[in-house]
DNA sequence: GCCGTTTTCGGCCCGACTGTTTTCAGTCG
């Protein structure tokens, strides 16, 4: 435990309750006390807040938490461990957790491995296997040996999750590929935490409907991009593709699609809220329909709005499909209307190859105008930004001329100019008051000193914010996914800021960043923030990128209206030629469009 | 371990696939 940070952060709350399930399922307890730990664990991947600071009546709050489950969280936030984690870990075998990770290992046979075999991590398993010792487990073949071995060399269990920009792409082209690869093919879709739009994914769940579902898990597992078939029944086969990729595909009749789809859409917590709230209504609700449980007659649907509806619910999007809330305020008909693709009008963050990007300014600007936006602000670094080359006060007053002459070129869309400006160390700007008087749009970005701590953060970007030329706070927390952590700072007292200063934070779309996250968002919502929505293209194809940035902000409950850029082009101008002090207060009487 | 429009006790979501198995355990989602 590192003294410096001794405060615990929600993942590592999920973390010691998933691993208190699994050493409890392997220990043989309870299947209902597992799966009490293991939904807190999941429950606690959806908070707004932090629950090593939480109050005790907002933990009892929380659906799922009981007198064991808070006690044993208020243990751990005060002293950091937790007496029955350790004893538990001490009373089984080592490695039994580390084991586990692998898929096809589950509690049981990590169990049995450390206990009879005495594998205690995934090189003992490795070697387990390759000597053939493995195999005098019971239940285990060679064949199922085999199996965990090509697991344990794949990417998935190294507890990989793979950022849903470098997933999503790849789906399209698979299902692309099987489209192409058999007629008879229909409905055909992803499902899972890829329809929900995390940020990451672990596989990707993909369904489809067909007359000859044989055929289609033949096409499926001979595509040519097919590296390992993992599993091939008559209806759901499992494959792994030259990427890495674990795909499963699923094939259903017409008449159940919708209530597949819902199913595999998830998460699982969503659906076991809903199979409860069906069987409340003599319903037992499965993959392919609902079974009414007094006459065993089965419902199907046509789609999953009558699914809701049959239920009594509103229709609930898959990004809020997290159990995080979104039931209750279906029930309650308070879901938010969530903003889409289509309401972006403008992108307030680009990039050309007068610094880092990587087209000429025409190339970009025809790319913006190609990917559907209205208007375009060119952002290019500032000067402190070296590594960048960002531009000097001179070279950036060229920029404005470069960019003015080639809006007054163009028909269909209009050029911003404006900047991506460094926020210094100390909070002061890396441009002049009287440069950034003549830009239209100002982000400003955190790129050097990251390793501030929490206050001297905090108070170097609200002290940015106070410029009156400081627009919009881009890319926040500065993490990169799953190679920079997010910068230490007072989210809370950074929103009460933007909210008093009238700037707005950005919502960065780049598949590198995707920052403000979810939860952020979410939060900031509550807190009265308004957003724009960046792409922060460095190249023509990134404009694309859009998609990321909207699905973050629809998985944070975030409606057309609290996004700045949802504004046509000439509304837009005139929210930002408002004072700061005003531009609130403009948007919440802006009359949006249904 | 949690929880209540049947209940403070007695329930707790549902099914496919695999492999080894003569009816099922384990795992996964």
């Amino acid at each position: 435990m590192p003294s410096a940070s001794p405060r615990l952060q929600n993942s590592d709350f999920a973390r010691i309750f998933d691993d208190i399930a699994t050493l409890l399922q392997a220990r043989g307890d309870s299947v209902f006390k597992t799966r009490a730990y293991s939904r807190a664990a999941d429950a606690i991947g959806n908070l707004q807040f932090e629950l090593a600071s939480a109050p005790e009546d907002q933990l009892r709050a929380l659906p799922g938490f009981g007198d064991a489950i808070v006690s044993k969280v208020q243990e751990l936030a005060e002293t950091g461990s937790l007496q029955f984690f350790e004893k538990l870990k001490a009373e089984m075998p080592s490695g039994i957790l580390e084991i586990t990770k692998v898929p096809g290992i589950g509690p049981k046979t990590a169990m049995r491995a450390a206990e009879e075999l005495g594998i205690d991590s995934r090189e003992a398993l490795k070697a387990s296997i390759e000597s053939g010792e493995f195999e005098k487990l019971p239940r285990i073949s060679k064949k199922v040996a085999q199996n965990i071995l090509r697991h344990l060399e794949s990417r998935i269990s190294q507890g990989e999750r793979i950022p849903i920009g470098d997933v999503l792409p790849e789906a399209e082209r698979v299902m692309a590929a099987l489209n192409d690869a058999i007629t008879g093919i229909r409905n055909l879709t992803y499902a899972g935490s890829l329809r929900r739009h995390r940020e990451t994914i672990g596989d990707i769940d993909m369904l489809c409907s067909a007359d000859d579902p044989a055929a289609v898990m033949d096409a499926f597992t001979t595509l040519p991009t097919v590296k390992d078939v993992m599993s091939k029944g008559d209806t759901k086969s499992m494959v792994v593709m030259d990427s890495g990729l674990q795909f499963d595909l699923r094939v259903v009749p017409d008449a159940s699609f919708a209530a597949t789809l819902l199913y595999f859409t998830g998460s699982k917590e969503h659906g076991i809220r809903l199979r409860d709230r069906a069987n409340r209504r003599g319903l037992s609700l499965n993959e392919y329909g609902a079974k009414n449980i007094e006459t065993d007659e089965i419902e199907e649907f046509s789609s999953e709005e009558e699914i809701y509806r049959r239920l009594d619910l509103p229709y609930i999007a898959p990004e809020l499909r997290e159990d995080s809330g979104e039931l209750e305020a279906a029930e309650a008909g308070e879901l938010p209307v969530l903003i889409t693709v289509d309401d972006v009008k403008g992108d307030l963050h680009s990039h050309t190859d007068w610094t880092d990007g990587r087209f000429p300014m025409e190339e970009m600007v025809k790319a913006a105008q190609d990917a559907g936006f209205e208007y375009l602000a060119i952002t290019d670094h500032s000067k402190s930004a070296v590594v960048a080359s960002g531009l000097s006060v001179k070279k950036l007053a060229e920029h404005n001329e470069a960019v003015r002459n080639l809006d007054a070129k163009l028909d269909g869309i209009g050029l911003l100019t404006g900047t991506e400006m460094d926020i210094l160390a100390d909070g002061s700007l890396d441009y002049p008051d009287e440069a950034l008087a003549e830009l239209d749009v100002v982000l400003g970005s955190i790129h050097s000193s990251m390793d501030q701590d929490g206050p001297t953060m905090t108070a170097r970007i609200i002290a940015a914010m106070e410029s009156e030329h400081l627009d919009v706070v881009a890319h926040l927390t500065t993490r990169l996914i799953g190679r920079r952590a997010p910068v230490e700072l007072d989210f809370d007292a950074i929103c009460r800021a933007a909210v008093e200063t009238g700037t707005f934070l950005e919502i960065n779309a780049s598949t590198a960043r995707l920052d403000l996250k979810d939860t952020h968002i979410r939060r900031a919502i509550e807190l009265g923030v308004m957003f724009s929505i960046g792409t922060d293209s460095h190249r023509i194809h990134q404009f694309a990128d859009l998609r990321y940035g909207v699905g973050m902000a629809r998985r944070g409950w975030c409606p057309p209206n609290r996004v700045v850029n949802t504004l046509p082009h000439a509304d837009f101008l005139k929210l930002i030629s408002t004072p700061k002090a005003d531009r609130y207060a403009f948007m919440e009487k802006y009359d949006h469009q249904p």
